[in-house]
DNA sequence: TATTGACTTAGAGTGCGCTCGAAGTTGTAG
DNA sequence: CTACAACTTCGAGCGCACTCTAAGTCAATA
């Protein structure tokens, strides 16, 4: 598909594809005669598991080790496991505070009807 | 207190607590004879709460209407507690949307055990 | 074949939330 | 009384993640 496709179906801007692809969050597309960008369903599901990774407040240099591993190849899958294992730990932590925020948010709101 | 305390005790620096009242996000504190600025318990009550908003996602323009609202007192109650419901809501939306990510992750990370 | 719209690159600009530096003033400890 | 640490203001600078502009190239349609 063109960038163009790719962009709709992803919710990214063509310009925002092309940016991930300069800094190496994507590999570089393959070209129509050396010209324009086409992409598979492989590069689809790689935005959106990028996309994952960024609603779950991974810093894109983070992401940039990720990319980097997974372009190594398997031989990368030990530290690309543990690299997952500790963001999602993360996250876990995260979803805690958050739920622990929202405690408090609740008390605070329910306060307002004295 | 001084800032210095205050700054010890939320965790922020002197800069950040006097960009704070720059902006508007706190009261202008109180002097000591028309320099220092001194607080009270309330305002590390304030820079708390403000925190929860943070880790919650809330940008400062939003927390800058909030803020806007508890100057103008009581008047201002249904509104606050509307902004604060709305912002409760979301936040419980981005948590099943972090949950949901989890689980992504799970997978993922269980795969690389093939 | 001519036009139009989508593509290309390189690089500048934006908005957010701080963070820091400089230069000067104040309050406390010795 | 002196030294010095902590305070003050103002404004510049920074890191992140885009976002946009300009100027040019390419491809499909009328």
């Amino acid at each position: 598909m063109k960038i163009s496709e790719l962009a709709v179906r992803t919710g990214l801007s063509a310009h925002t594809i092309r940016y991930y692809e300069r800094i190496g969050l994507m590999p570089p597309a393959p070209r129509d005669g050396a010209t324009h960008r086409h992409y598979d369903e492989r590069a689809l599901n790689w935005i959106e598991f990028v996309g994952r990774l960024k609603t779950t407040g991974m810093p894109i240099r983070q992401m940039l080790r990720y990319a980097e591993l997974r372009a190594a190849g398997p031989s990368s899958n030990a530290e690309r496991k543990a690299l997952l294992t500790e963001h999602r730990d993360a996250v876990r932590q995260h979803v805690e505070e958050l739920i622990a925020c929202l405690e408090v948010l609740d008390a605070k709101i329910a306060g307002y009807d004295d």
